[in-house]
DNA sequence: CGCGACGACTGTAGAGTCGTCGCGGTGCGCTACT
């Protein structure tokens, strides 16, 4: 009865407010959860209406939403898409950096007289415990994280208030969460759930099979080969793209190239103003700018429908990067071509970004440190000598062995029973020592991706955990005949896709998927291996667990 | 980890080889100064 008058009534905004005649069963199942006040994760391709999977049960619940959302040029137009829509039940206000304290006193007061639903911040906002404080005060009746994938791809060091959120969310009252993205692997997706502590989330999964984009892959020897093969795509092809280089310089040098060569390009990168990028995100939506070359740092935010082909001009550093930058191509439904150029050589710079690891006398001293009383950062970064980004790196790695915990008054402290620096130092290396080998594990995973004979498409989802009995249609070694069909060599699986198995050396792991006469399973401490299917049975390799 | 730039070396002229060194992605928020 309730789930009846639930469905009717997100049937019925969804029209009132979007103007939406229905609503797909994902969206549906995905709201009557967050309707029920229960957790839950949505991993739904862009352009799917993922937004609207808390937008609208939010207008229905009463109290207010905190939307947690990572870019502030991309709250800046989710929050002006809810407000040109000129409903008070969708009005949003935010909170960061580009407010002033009065424009942020009014933004909270607006949330607080019920003119403003939608109260839009990032973590490090509230990560400040007055800021907190303010922000529990409204009593929010929901907490959606967008881009939650950023949990897991940022934690560690980049944006080290990521890790903390799931204590901050508590700290708002621990109110229902629903985290959405539009690609979360398996591992990835255990991270989210872990970090931000959701309880018995309900899981929205849907397919991630893309059959309008045509995958291909080149290795290529040399730079004038890779030059060469960029160059047919365009000759061919007039509509907009995006071509992903892995350097600033190589995207400014590229752009420059181009245009030269009679293909007008701009580039994009992170150490533009943000005048100048903001300037360069409107004119490549608005068809002004055909050819965008661009470092990661183009992509959230980029919705635009008629992208019609993305090249990757190196290896990008997983496969969870790829699907991210390739899924912005062909949102319109459209033919769209992705074309991945690469050489062995690309991995030396992944290797390099992968990071390297922590000193342990430093972490020892760290430790030891915040075990005579807590302090706040700035302290640490005078006591040790130690830069931001090294002692962020630091203080997660502690924090998540053990040896760390926040406290008040943005200090850190130490928990009860936590290890003696001496072995706080040695775990926290060996735990940075397992974050990089499973990091680097996602490369030869995207590596693998490259170098296979076999379908591209069934390749690539299963890394997703998603299992595809026939060849996808839609890549290059399809085309080629060189794909089979994973029905065909299925039936002699020793274990379960999706089953829990033990091995001698590299310990836990989850089988994910079977390609010809070779299985991928992800291990707990190793990452992901691609194992022998005759060699893991002969010689007995796995256990079921 | 691997690149490209740069200088030294070699051995008497111009260019090849070697070693060293710096560089390389993603963004929040804050502060100091115009």
């Amino acid at each position: 009865m309730r789930r009846a008058t639930d469905t009717t009534a997100l049937r019925r905004a969804a029209r009132d407010l979007f103007g939406w005649d229905e609503l797909r069963p994902n969206q549906l199942a995905a709201m009557r959860a967050v309707m029920k006040r229960r957790d839950a994760l949505v991993v739904l391709p862009t352009g799917a209406g993922k937004s609207a999977i808390y937008q609208i049960p939010a207008s229905l619940i009463p109290g207010c939403t905190v939307v947690i959302s990572p870019l502030l040029a991309l709250q800046h137009d989710q929050i002006e898409s809810l407000n040109e829509r000129r409903r008070p039940e969708l009005r949003a206000v935010r909170i960061s950096s580009d407010e002033t304290p009065a424009q942020q006193a009014e933004a909270l007061a607006a949330v607080r007289a019920g003119r403003a639903e939608f109260l839009f911040i990032t973590p490090e906002q509230l990560s400040n415990p007055d800021r907190l404080a303010e922000v529990r005060a409204l009593e929010p009746a929901l907490v959606a994280i967008d881009e939650a994938h950023c949990i897991s791809a940022w934690g560690h060091d980049f944006r080290p208030d990521y890790l903390a959120l799931g204590h901050l969310i508590e700290g708002l009252g621990r109110p229902p969460v629903v985290a959405l993205t539009a690609t979360a692997s398996p591992p990835v997706r255990d991270d989210i759930v872990a970090r931000l502590r959701l309880t018995d989330p309900e899981l929205v999964l849907s397919g991630l099979d893309r059959p309008n984009l045509f995958l291909e892959v080149a290795h290529c020897p040399t730079e004038d080969y890779r030059w060469r093969r960029l160059v047919a795509l365009l000759r061919d092809d007039k509509r907009p793209g995006i071509i992903y280089v892995p350097t600033r310089r190589s995207a400014e040098e590229l752009a420059e190239r181009l245009t030269g060569a009679g293909y007008p390009a701009q580039f994009y990168h992170g150490g533009m103003s943000a005048g100048a990028r903001g300037e360069l995100h409107r004119a490549f939506l608005d068809d002004q700018v055909p050819i965008m070359v661009a470092t990661s740092a183009f992509g959230m935010g980029i919705d635009k429908p008629n992208i019609a082909w993305v090249v990757h001009m190196a290896l990008p550093d997983s496969p969870d990067s790829y699907f991210q930058e390739i899924g912005r191509a062909g949102r319109d439904g459209g033919a769209a071509r992705v074309l991945l150029l690469w050489q062995a050589e690309d991995v030396g710079l992944q290797r390099y970004f992968s990071g390297g690891l922590p000193d342990e006398r430093q972490l020892h001293e760290l430790a030891a440190l915040l075990r005579a009383k807590p302090v706040s950062r700035r302290q640490l970064r005078e006591l040790t000598g130690l830069g931001p980004r090294k002692l962020g790196q630091y203080l997660a790695l502690l924090e998540q062995i053990g040896a760390a915990v926040p406290r008040g008054r943005q200090r850190i402290g130490v928990p009860r029973y936590a290890p003696m620096p001496v072995e706080a130092a040695r775990a926290a290396l060996a735990e940075a020592e397992r974050q990089q080998t499973v990091t680097r594990s996602r490369t030869d995973m995207m590596r693998a991706f490259a170098e296979t004979t076999g379908c591209r498409g069934q390749t690539l989802l299963a890394y997703f955990g998603e299992q595809m009995t026939e060849v996808c249609g839609h890549c290059d070694n399809c085309h080629a005949g060189t794909s089979v069909a994973v029905a065909e060599t299925a039936d002699d699986a020793p274990f379960p896709v999706h089953s829990q198995v033990r091995h001698p050396e590299w310990g836990a792991g989850m089988v994910l998927n079977y390609e010809e006469d070779r299985m991928t399973v992800l291990f707990d401490d190793v990452g992901y291996k691609t194992l022998s299917v005759p060699v893991v049975s002969g010689q007995a390799l796995l256990t079921l667990v």
